[in-house]
DNA sequence: GGGTTATTTGGTAATATTACCAAATAGCCA
DNA sequence: TGGCTATTTGGTAATATTACCAAATAACCC
């Protein structure tokens, strides 16, 4: 693996490490929806906004969330609508994971 | 956020996470064009043979891999073609974090 | 300016991940 | 069976992640 390559991945993994967490799927699913700012997500997630601040921040630091600032707020929003068909991709290993195990029950 | 929409966030993160790793993107890259063996892969990647068979089965084990043994050896390849797709997404968004840097080392 | 609200940042403890080495397992073939 | 090769598993140290609380910052409005 020549080092050039190795950037490419390690690009790629920062990208994907920062949607790798379920607060960080379900803000996303949210986002999908409209943009929402931090006190929001918090109320809907119950962590403390602290965690739901560094968690949006990892996730537009990667570059997959977007800010826009209006009054007193800070809006959070999608930065790629392709991560809706990404996530369809996951949800299809679940579903085939989820078949291979019902087979599995199957047999025993 | 409900315990039934919780957990499937988990299920997605489990996935995404078994992705989120710069050598584990490298064997999906592999892995694309073809199956391998485990010592295949370590020669290719140069850490211990031990860490890329761990690397091999938490993807196993989220299902994004499958294995077919034969004699001695045990191969592994994609289990689900979708994935290129998915990382053609998040190459989507390493150009547009690219054209946000070339925007700033303009400006600045 | 000063109070108020929204958000981020710093510090820290608990937990998870990753890499290596050494040892165990699995399956082939003489 | 017994040795050989391929692979996985267990143990462990170094590092990274995540959550909370407390404190700092930023922007609005009076």
């Amino acid at each position: 693996m020549n080092k050039s390559d190795f950037m490419l991945y390690e690009m790629r993994a920062r990208i994907i490490k920062a949607m790798a967490h379920p607060v960080r799927l379900f803000i996303i699913d949210k986002l999908m929806e409209k943009e929402y700012c931090v006190c929001e997500l918090t109320e809907m997630i119950g962590l403390d906004i602290s965690t739901v601040s560094k968690h949006l921040s990892v996730m537009k630091n990667a570059g997959i969330l977007k800010i826009r600032k209006e009054k007193n707020n800070i809006y959070y929003g999608l930065a790629c609508d392709c991560i809706t068909k990404y996530l369809s991709c996951i949800d299809r290993v679940i579903k085939s994971n989820a078949r291979y195990h019902n087979q599995v029950l199957k047999i025993i």
